[in-house]
DNA sequence: AGTATAAACCAAAACGTTTTGGATGTCAAG
DNA sequence: CTTGACATCCAAAACGTTTTGGTTTATACT
């Protein structure tokens, strides 16, 4: 078995109370015997038992990152590098991150209950927000700590971080207006995915703010997958008057878009214009490379979990809703005309 | 506070023993009484608290994956597959998952030393193994369960998972001999990596069986990145006698050599055959798309988990070292000349 | 000498479970 | 009426900490 502070206190002949106190720099022991004590322990190889603490303690210094995850073979840029952005904040403010998987649903719920009932984290870090999102109804009715990345349509009490797609659409589209488009297609997010409402308001209002037409035939809904670009741009462009740019909700898709105008025959950045959202790192080797709009992910991760931890703290954090301003990334996929 | 087991006694007043009895079905509790007490528990939401019974069983059900992280702004595709194998199987099983980012050094390790002298968790799950790994010395130094992925030089008398490398660069190379190349580069993984000593032998062992010159100034070292692979194509490819075909030893490598090979103007495919390893999704398209070999890391990470699970549980693993076969993925980057 | 003050230490309680080793009551058999 | 056997229950210990509320001893001050 491993060292305990049982064994520490035998070996120095002291209590355990006393090397506890030694060890978390109480000021009611003598300066030698703390040093022996510290020197001892470190010999010994002694770390307090996590475990034992947490119970002590009554908190787990621990944070929960439930993913929701779309099929088996799971593979989307955004988390591992929103992983990191969490990771290493929580590990600089001493924190664990627990990370379970689970397809959103039941399951999911679930597997917030069991954390919650059984005390696992200290908070939680919900991402992807959806419509009426369970989770955060959930968290809510338990009084249990969360920070949020991605708006809600709820009173938003509570820790948030979310891009401004609007501006992001916005950029797009001026930049394609720039660029002399005047049929400019869609290809939407699922309808349940706040993100999906916000990039679509974004999109259309910036059409209308130019006197443009929107077309519905335009507009096609698609699952974030690159298949699901494809398929779709194949629609689009063999419509009898099709768009001359789409709009991807995301750079999966408009990279699936890319692939779909070629197939057709059709170059990239002259004959249509295609533009993505995210700047996940592959966007800028593709052929053409991919004009997008630029999410910070690592730091809306390691944003969203300072303010969990603060909230955790029992401080409301500085800033309880930050909108954070993404940038265009101009590239040859919508070269000029 | 959440409610306990103290609770649910006083309420269906009956002691704590016979609570907790009668929720893990022992059969010295009345059938009626256990009925009651599963409803008033189901009733309250009680859920015994994960740590109390942490610390009475002496175990946490706890894996702990600390992955080795490159970088700040780190997306790697191989680790969020990788993570969701781990996490559904550990899942699967009743275990969590306790995550970390690390650069791999001191930092590194002391996370290790830290998770197991508090004992953190039952367990770990190494991968991306390097030469004379110190994350094994020490886990094999503290006698503390882990399963690998990645061999080792060491006896592995631990559970181990690998691909076959040389197996899948024998591929890779019979497949460009029979294109007719005879000129062939190589860009090699950084040295301390295992997976970079395999896959190189693999290369070096089926040239000389096809009794193919190896010409020192056609291999080169890179660190994995796009970046290296784009930098060392350019220098390859400019020498005054440059290979025809470029075996990388990843994929993301093998990207930045088509971004390289079409910045000098040359046509991937007819005037010079590009290769990786890993099939990474983005693999499939790349501009022409990429020819590599697969290997199903999310399949190797459940592999690993249950092995790791059952030596956890002080089962030896049904397999203790398992070597998966990888296969060639022919994509147009090497079609016929 | 007596008393207040400070320095150094520690026993015991508490956190919420599970498990050990009975205790109690009932019923049937002798 | 006694004895066993069985069913049902429970008090207390243990897991390894931290914290509370002391006690003891030495020192300084009247």
């Amino acid at each position: 078995m491993a060292v305990t502070i049982k064994d520490v206190a035998e070996r120095v002949g002291r209590s355990i109370t006393t090397v506890s106190r030694a060890l978390n720099d109480y000021d009611d022991v003598n300066e030698k015997t703390r040093q022996r004590i510290k020197q001892v322990a470190a010999e010994m190889g002694y770390q307090p038992s996590s475990i034992a603490q947490q119970l002590r303690k009554r908190r787990t210094d621990t944070l929960g990152f439930i993913m929701p995850t779309y099929g088996p073979r799971f593979s989307d840029p955004f988390f591992s590098e929103f992983l990191a952005g969490v990771g290493n904040t929580a590990a600089k403010s001493g924190f664990d991150l627990l990370v379970a998987t689970r397809p959103p649903g039941e399951e999911e719920l679930d597997a917030y209950i069991r954390n919650i009932q059984s005390r696992r984290v200290d908070g939680f870090i919900i991402v992807r927000t959806r419509r009426n999102d369970p989770r955060i109804t959930l968290l809510q009715e338990h009084n249990y700590p969360f920070a949020v990345f991605g708006r809600t349509e709820k009173h938003n009490n509570f820790p948030l971080v979310d891009e401004n797609s609007e501006l992001g659409m916005q950029l797009v589209v001026n930049h394609l207006v720039e660029q002399g488009h005047k049929r400019i297609g869609y290809i939407a997010a699922p309808e349940d995915l706040m993100f999906a409402q916000y990039r679509w308001q974004g999109f259309k209002t910036t059409l209308a703010a130019h006197k443009l037409p929107l077309n519905p035939a335009w507009v096609m809904r698609g699952d974030l997958t690159q298949r699901s670009g494809k398929r779709l741009t194949h629609q689009l462009l063999s419509l009898p008057e099709p768009p001359t740019a789409i709009v991807a909700s995301n750079d999966l898709m408009a990279i699936g878009a890319l692939t779909a105008a070629q197939e057709l025959g059709l170059t990239v950045g002259r004959d249509v214009a295609i533009t993505g959202f995210d700047d996940i790192p592959w966007s800028e080797n593709t052929h053409p490379p991919l004009t997008t709009v630029r999410q910070p992910i690592y730091q809306i991760g390691a944003l969203v979990t300072e303010m969990l931890i603060s909230t955790i703290h029992g401080e409301t954090p500085a800033k309880g809703r930050v909108l954070l301003q993404p940038s265009l990334i101009v590239r040859a996929s919508s070269a000029p005309r």
